[in-house]
RNA sequence: GGGCCUGUAGCUCAGUUGGUUAGAGCGUCCGCCUGAUAAGCGGGAGGUCCGUGGUUCAACUCCACGCAGGCCCA
């Protein structure tokens, strides 16, 4: 980009919507960006700089972006724009994830069709080929977004998870997880939809409806207990709703620490016959579910822990053969098949606390089956039915019809202790509305549990913003870290590169495309990395001869995230090694707190593994810093999401308030971690809101606003006088006026706050520090201080000083907020500089020690308490500001205080501020006006003193004056405390200075003002004096003349105060209202009739203005 | 059911290792200013610091148990 020269740019007036609508301002700015081609410019220029490493988490591409993916990319750009002001090289990746089931789902509804054997009927590779398209319809609009807020990114060399390069990456890793002998075949137990043939992800469960109410079948059975000798029959009692996982049932499940009691019942007896006429049996449950179970009639023969009960054999419900499947995880233990358990999941709030297992429909009997390492047995296959006959009920039959004949079944045999119906919320096909049932479906896995303290080794060395996210949350999640089952049978995903053999189940992987050609000898026509071709890949066993086919499984996508530090260079294919060991670990990544268990983890599980495996990357860590925000909620804080309709459209939003001020507002409203409510609502839903009110506006006026004033009442005087901030002629910082100091000092110090503050990313911190300096210092206090010295008079050293220092102060908070709010600091840089190069090519603004006054800060922060108390007392006795008063006086108990008030930069200061003419007195003490106090400082003392705490702040607080003050002047003083004598250090009190008697003052407990608030004649006739300027300014104004124009001016008085008053101050009102030809007279201009002014107290005035030759 | 987080003014949020007047912005009420003006300034009112117990000379802050909400996992 060529620096152009273009003077008539500097101190340009604001675009004219910047106010009114943002939008059109921004986008102007963005079209110049993109123009000039800033971005390219930047990356060019740090080039050779050190890297700060940047990983951008890939947004999801199947769905619109929302107003909350705009709070953690607005993060992501601001600290890698502050990074490159920094003079880092941030390289900005934009990446896709681009595979999983909701791309699926969305391309099925795009088609019109349902579930895998439609997709299987309308062609895997044309439905792949629809995905893959699929997913670009939404990279554009999230290209248009991110665009559009200003988060620049690469996106003409981005990644995408489907690309071929990508997803051979992912297969060198599977590999590697292979080589090392971590992946495995196990089971995984999920919803399943017999009808749809499919296993349900969590997120389809989820969906509503899903769950319906159902009567289903409520029954206890009795579980024979074998071996041990008794006179009456003895059962275990165990209650399920789910008659037909019965047959498959494989041990009973007790908790280990609830009692449990064998009772004595009577056996059923036909209608009329006495109760125990047919005999008695005896049945073992949970001591709290007896009453419910069995009624007031039992007999308890014995009370154990349900641990004792482990190891019980007993009869199976069903006698028919069902076959075992082999569970993969673990080497079942045929022992163990129909025994009592323990789990500590069982629960006694409902059934008999002895809980069927049946570990192929259950996650958490799959679970305890593992534990146990207890045979599998599947009586209902994949297709949800019975695969062989049981109990006369045929194979084939739907699991849901096998209910009421194993029930009767169980009746005739007398196994049935009680059968009733229940109502329950249960699980149904979000496409078919069949009923779910949980099936344990094959699975691949990763051992990360093995590996698992490395995991949380290199987790204990990131830092986490907030820190509980990562010391607590993902620590405890990583803790409890299970198997990473990365296999999902569906079709649009990374395939496996998995094979086994038909035979022998050998099994061997490929770690590239070159490797599954060697070991086919060959590819075949149209191989893509993808489904369908590459499951035709099929080769000879090396061991047995047998054929080897892949997996038909995907690829977990988090897989595929978690692989992008990697894959995103086509690791370790090439010349990518260098690349990819350059760019890790990464120095900070952000996303939203619901990545803990996603990207996050991901990242961490696969790095943690391949940084010890590949010598080219370094060790120790996979991401160092990691920003965690909060989800974004509704204004009655609600989580934003489209199901529920009250997710923001982000367009919409930015129209209305620009992106700077969204920027602005979620940056400093948020706090890390924390949930976010958003105080705004689309246009057509605010009529029914109550109380609406709206947070990004706030932003534009409060913040935006005052800053954009600030430059505007810097640039239209600086335009007037042709302001040069490069001037050699500049009055040099040392030897300017106090107040300027004070502000080039503030502004120093502000500056190594915020840099601060970058530095640990907290970023509403350096927001917030940016705009309260901005809000009081640079606009409530400085300019309003200094409002005149713009104006007024002609261009001499004073004034340059004054324009030097706020052009320091406003180039400073534009560079500041240049990361946050890159629009807004583009368009204040554009005008305070006159290279026309962006802000985003500078660097970060360094404080100059040099011009930090300690002193000087100290002494304003004192001005202001005075003028605060000033002003009150000032409305208390009803004078105006423009009416000049005789005198205040101060009274502080600490002298250096009162000295630097004396001092005449701080005298200048009140004085003018508050309109009076000179300080009254200032004293520590003249026993009148105040009283001095101690009050005990009860963190030093409390220490010390412990219990005997209160009774001697009592007693602190009852020193007398004198007391009082030999601590002031540093003394120590001798308390009586029970009898003890105690020493009081001066340290261990505050000393306050207190009103006595009956003036009117004001106090902070530090410092006590007076005002004298008495009239004379005098005062009164300046007080019309202001009046009278007030007057003709507001005249000038309404004439519409211009801010630097001389004026001839005529007034004529009426009442003798205000004559007197004209003529003691003709010099002022002259001077004040830019007169170069006054007069007191009863004419009027030739060509400015009189304007007549009420001045109250029966003064009237008359006002002729014209422009002056 | 488990882990983590949150609960402070009408609203959105600060609140340092526990220390004696609990703060800000917005809103509201009152007033001011009028050459930054589609701006600006000052002042007032407004609090059971979610509840209950405990530790302590002292608790918004620490502990326990509840209640309510959020995220994730079952």
């Amino acid at each position: 980009m060529s620096p152009k020269k273009s003077p008539g740019t500097r101190f340009a007036a604001l675009p004219e919507t910047i106010s009114r609508a943002p939008d059109a301002a921004e986008l102007e700015i963005l079209a110049g960006w993109e123009e000039q081609g800033v971005f390219a410019a930047l990356q060019v220029a740090r080039a050779e700089a050190p890297a700060f490493v940047f990983w951008e988490g890939p947004p999801t591409a199947n769905g619109r972006p929302g107003i909350h993916h705009m709070l953690s990319r607005t993060i992501k750009d601001t600290v890698c724009r502050q990074q490159s002001m920094l003079g880092k090289r941030v390289d900005r990746k934009a990446g896709w994830d681009t595979h999983g089931l909701p791309v699926e789902l969305e391309v099925e509804k795009t088609l019109g069709i349902s579930g895998k054997p439609e997709i299987e009927k309308y062609g895997i590779a044309e439905f792949n080929a629809k995905c893959r398209e699929s997913v670009w319809t939404y990279r554009q609009e999230w290209e248009e977004l991110s665009n559009r807020i200003g988060f620049w990114l690469d996106y003409e060399h981005p990644y995408a998870t489907y690309d071929e390069d990508f997803v051979e990456s992912v297969w060198y890793i599977l590999k590697k997880f292979h080589d090392g002998g971590l992946v495995y075949r196990g089971k995984r137990v999920v919803h399943f939809c017999g009808r749809c043939g499919t296993g349900l992800s969590a997120h389809e469960v989820g969906q509503p409806g899903v769950y319906q109410d159902v009567v289903d079948p409520s029954v206890t059975v009795r579980f024979p207990v074998l071996g041990e000798d008794s006179s009456e029959p003895l059962a275990l009692l165990a209650w399920t709703t789910t008659p037909w996982t019965l047959p498959s049932n494989v041990a009973l499940a007790v908790h280990p620490a609830v009692e449990y009691i064998r009772a004595r019942v009577a056996l059923p007896v036909a209608k009329g016959a006495e109760p125990g006429s047919a005999g008695h049996e005896q049945v073992w449950l949970a001591a709290a579910r007896a009453n419910a179970v069995l009624g007031e009639d039992f007999e308890v023969l014995e009370t154990v822990l349900g641990a004792e009960l482990e190891g019980r054999r007993y009869s199976p419900p069903f006698e028919d053969e069902v076959p075992e499947v082999d569970p993969g995880a673990w080497q079942p233990d045929p022992a163990r098949l129909w025994t009592v358990i323990s789990a500590d999941y069982v629960s006694t709030s409902d059934g008999t606390g002895i809980v069927h297992q049946a570990p192929s429909y259950g996650v958490e009997d799959w679970g305890t089956a593992g534990e146990y390492r207890l045979p599998v047995r599947q009586a209902v296959g994949t297709e949800g039915r019975l695969v062989v006959d049981v109990a006369g009920v045929r194979a084939g039959t739907f699991f849901k019809d096998t209910d009421k004949p194993l029930i009767r079944d169980l009746n005739d045999r007398g196994r049935m202790f009680k059968a009733t119906q229940a109502s329950h919320s249960y699980p149904h096909c979000w496409r078919c509305d069949t009923a779910l049932m949980q099936f344990a479906t094959p699975a691949w896995y990763i051992r990360t549990s093995s590996y698992k303290q490395r995991m949380m080794d290199y987790n204990s060395r990131c830092n986490w913003v907030p820190r509980e996210v990562g010391e607590k949350r993902f620590e405890n999640w990583l803790e409890n870290n299970i198997d990473w089952n990365i296999s999902r049978d569906r079709y649009w995903g990374t395939p496996l590169p998995f094979w086994v053999c038909e035979d022998c189940d050998a099994e061997c992987a490929a770690g590239s495309r070159a490797e599954i050609e060697k070991l086919a000898g060959g590819l075949p026509e149209g191989f893509d990395n993808h489904k369908p071709v590459i499951d035709e890949v099929s080769f000879a066993c090396t061991a047995c001869g047998g054929v080897m086919r892949r997996t038909r499984a995907v690829l977990d996508c988090w897989f595929d995230s978690g692989s992008m530090p990697y894959a995103q260079h086509h690791f370790p294919f090439g010349d990518s090694s260098e690349k990819t060991a350059r760019a890790f670990p990464a120095d900070f990544i952000a996303e939203g707190l619901d990545q803990t268990r996603g990207w996050f983890y991901s990242l961490i599980a696969i790095g943690a593994f391949l940084a010890e495996e590949e010598p080219a990357l370094p060790t120790g860590a996979v991401y160092k810093s990691c920003v965690v925000n909060g989800m974004l909620l509704d204004r009655v804080g609600q989580k934003m999401s489209k199901s529920r309709g009250n997710a923001l459209l982000p367009f919409e939003a930015i129209r209305e308030h620009g992106v700077d001020a969204w920027r602005w507002y979620l940056l400093s409203s948020s706090t890390p971690g924390e949930p976010l409510r958003v105080e705004w609502l689309a246009k057509e839903q605010r009529a029914e809101a109550q109380g609406y009110k709206d947070g990004v506006l706030d932003v534009r006026r409060r913040f935006l606003g005052t800053l954009l004033n600030s430059y505007k009442f810097f640039a239209e005087y600086a335009r007037i006088d042709g302001f040069d901030p490069v001037d050699p002629d500049l009055p040099a910082a040392p030897v300017r006026p106090e107040i300027d100091r004070w502000l080039l000092s503030r502004t120093q110090t502000l500056i190594v706050a915020v840099r601060r503050s970058f530095a640990e990313y907290d970023l509403s911190g350096a927001c917030q520090l940016i705009e309260r300096f901005v809000v009081d210092e640079l606009s409530n206090w400085y300019i309003r201080r200094n409002r005149r010295r713009f104006w007024k008079g002609e261009t001499g050293a004073d004034k340059l000083a004054a324009y030097a220092s706020l052009h320091t102060a406003l180039s400073a908070v534009t560079l500041l907020i240049a990361p946050v709010v890159p629009f807004v600091s583009e368009i204040l840089w554009q005008r305070l500089g006159d290279s026309g190069a962006s802000v985003h090519l500078e660097f970060f603004p360094e404080a100059d020690e040099e011009l930090v006054d300690e002193d000087l800060e100290k002494a304003m922060q004192l001005v202001e308490r005075v003028i605060l108390m000033g002003r009150a007392l000032r409305e208390r006795a009803g004078r105006k500001v423009r009416q000049p008063l005789r005198s205040i006086s101060v009274r502080a108990s600490d002298a250096a205080a009162l000295e630097l008030l004396a001092g005449e930069f701080a005298t200048e200061q009140v004085l003018e501020e508050l309109n009076i003419k000179a300080w009254g007195s200032l004293d520590t003490d003249d026993g009148k006006l105040c009283r001095l106090r101690a009050k005990a400082n009860f963190k030093v003392l409390g220490r010390r003193l412990g219990s005997r705490m209160k009774a001697a702040a009592a007693l602190i607080l009852d020193l007398d004056s004198g007391q009082v003050a030999r601590l002031r002047d540093g003394e120590s003083v001798t308390l009586e405390l029970d009898g003890e004598e105690l020493a009081i250090s001066p340290d261990e009190v505050t000393i306050t200075v207190e009103s006595s008697g009956g003036l009117d003052v004001e106090s902070d407990g530090r410092v006590v003002v007076f005002l004298d608030a008495e009239l004379d004649r005098e005062l009164l006739a300046e007080g019309l004096a202001r009046e009278v300027i007030s007057r003709v300014n507001a005249l000038r104004k309404d004439r519409g003349l211009a801010v630097e124009q001389r004026i001839a001016l005529r007034l004529d008085a009426d009442g003798e105060l205000l004559e007197q008053s004209l003529a003691e101050h003709a010099g002022l009102i002259a001077g004040e209202t830019l007169t170069s030809d006054f007069e007191c007279s009863e004419e009027p201009l030739p060509d400015a009739p009189w304007e007549e002014y009420d001045l109250g107290e029966g003064l009237s005035l008359r006002i002729a203005l014209a422009a002056a030759e």
